[in-house]
DNA sequence: CTCAGTGCAAAGGATTTGCATGCCG
DNA sequence: CGGCATGCAAATCCTTTGCACTGAG
């Protein structure tokens, strides 16, 4: 299944007429292993990896869908892999002190009221909505 | 109730040993006035102030649990009155193209799952939740 | 050969800070 | 009077861009 997930980048990537890189293989690779969102600092301290090309691959990926901006309360951005391409639907828990991000889930349940909530959105203004986001702010175990 | 708001705030600013201003009232008087998060520059442009001040005062308002801090897709940051100051509260329409942030709310049964949610990952983990965001990100009315 | 990807360094832009001044308490 | 708020301008810092070089097809 790990195939999958490089032949699924591939293919994102060709349908942009992007190609696979080793640079952005090797980003895919990182986040990959992580169980976060990582910032560009973590992601630079992995491999050899000029910044630039960093930020400019994430924005190859992202436009493709690769890769996904998750926003926190610290200036720094985030990203972590498209939850359609591994398959893990999660939401963020943010610490409102030092800005961590941790990765959290909530009852099918819960998932199946929020796509219900967006729909009737869709019905009701003309906001067409693409994905949810729901995230906890609080304070981690370590700020706490 | 208007005034109930202007003590509610001087309350909170008295408990961080901050003043309320003149310029904090007016900052306090422009998101009043508005339905959905402010930028900096939207701000500036309802009244004379200069920049600095209000980025200071914002940071003063937020820490004081006055203003809240939005976050959206573009680089800008968007500021709005705290919900347990207006008793209204909502979640947010962000929207992938250009950005914009518009409020919605939806179903008392909805939320109360969501408060449910949040106690749940309180016992689990060692994060201390103190509110939720539920954000929906698509394509407004406009860019649509 | 051509053209996209890469790395280095410089530029960009939202946000922050230093400093002198003015005003509230 | 003392200290905080203010405004202007300069500095910061994450991020983006210009440019020359390299490598894959």
């Amino acid at each position: 299944m790990i195939e999958d997930l490089h032949s699924g980048v591939a293919g994102r990537l060709r349908a942009d007429a992007q190609r696979y890189t080793p640079n952005r293989r090797a980003i895919v690779e990182i986040l990959e292993a992580t169980e976060r969102p990582l910032t560009i600092v973590e992601m630079l301290g992995s491999r050899r990896l000029a910044q630039s090309s960093l930020y400019r691959n994430l924005a190859v990926l992202e436009a493709a869908k690769v890769v996904h901006r998750v926003t926190s309360t610290d200036g720094f951005a985030r990203f972590e892999l498209a939850e359609d391409l591994t398959d893990d639907h999660h939401h963020h828990l943010i610490c409102a002190r030092c800005g961590a991000v941790a990765d959290f889930t909530v009852s099918p349940a819960l998932e199946r009221t929020l796509e219900e909530a967006m729909g009737r959105v869709e019905a009701v203004t003309g906001f067409r909505p693409e994905h949810h986001r729901l995230d906890l702010v609080g304070v981690c175990a370590t700020c706490g």
